[in-house]
DNA sequence: GTCTATAAGCAGATAGAC
DNA sequence: GTCTATCTGCTTATAGAC
């Protein structure tokens, strides 16, 4: 288990970015968290948060397109199944009021300006979940062309949607937005 | 001039606070900013950040929805006004690329599990800018619950697609969500 | 009302023993 | 590879002179 140290870093400080941010998560919390001291860490991130940041990123951009994915592959109508994955994330919000590998907007959107490493993994990460969205209307026979530009829509309402619904505290605008899906994807 | 000074406090809380963030943030770069001394801050602000954010968030609150309110007011036709609202937002980020009086997802992200005060602005001023928009569509006509169903979806559909141009560093998003707009504001 | 000085604590990062 | 101790600088906040 050489690796499983550094395992736990990732998925603690995962858990702590995604709930409360980057900049409102110190390295002692995550550590505290972790049980593990603070030289273990900068062995294994020599250096330092930013690349904890970005492997913990990475790992909760891959939560997030498996999960995306698990709910819409077994539904063949696109539309169909980008609502239940909609509800479903509703679902979350109503019983948890917080994110848990659901939307990285907070991370990308206290990083955008001042480091550009997680800023391009952001950006890598939302254009993962647009190709999730495009394949999708493409296997339902949608052109690549407007398949793609649906799915770019489809993402940024879906972050939008999930931003009103923690501040609202309830999952009624991502049930909102679901209820337009049919009005956006024509096939 | 009884309130210049903490005037200037809150108008330069606003921009940092809009551009950074919350926790990004410090007392001593608004203070430098400010070009006032600390003890003065907390004499205008006695209960510290939090109460300066509030302040500054419903300043930056009062420019998004005067922005907004302008861009729309000239053109009758709710969609072709919505639309070039979206697309005025798209061309600050092509020049800027980055926020100034555009979005607060920020942080309402931020604070939404920190602090309540701030959620609940947040959560105001999102409702605001929904009845902005359901104003609009119901003078066209729009029966008021379809109106505000609406104009939820825009605001959601605004915020994240702003998130993902900032992201990206350009305002494409933007434009392709306000090709959307004909296909869900149906009047 | 304005300003200086400073407190008390936490941030990210490093050096070096084991 | 792991752990302790520590450094420097920044954070929010306060006390008290003017």
């Amino acid at each position: 288990m050489k690796e499983n140290t550094r395992d736990k870093f990732i998925e603690t400080a995962s858990n702590l970015f995604g709930k409360k941010g980057y900049n409102a998560t110190g390295l002692n919390e995550i550590l505290a968290e972790s049980g593990a001291p603070k030289g273990s860490l900068y062995y294994h991130f020599p250096k330092g948060k930013e690349q904890l940041a970005l492997e913990a990123l990475i790992l909760a951009g891959n939560k997030i397109t498996q999960s995306i994915t698990s709910h819409i592959e077994n539904i063949d109508n696109p539309i169909e199944a980008i609502i239940y994955n909609i509800e479903n994330i509703a679902d979350i919000i109503d019983k948890e009021h917080k994110t848990r590998d659901i939307t990285i907007s907070l991370i990308a959107l206290e990083t955008y300006l001042s480091s550009e490493t997680l800023r391009k993994a952001c950006e890598d990460l939302y254009q993962s979940l647009e190709n999730i969205y495009a394949d999708k209307l493409m296997k339902a026979g949608m052109s690549p062309e407007e398949a793609h530009e649906i799915g770019e829509v489809i993402c940024a309402m879906m972050e939008g949607a999930i931003t009103l619904s923690l501040t609202r505290q309830n999952g009624n605008p991502l049930r909102l937005i679901a209820k337009q899906i049919p009005n956006i994807v024509k096939i």
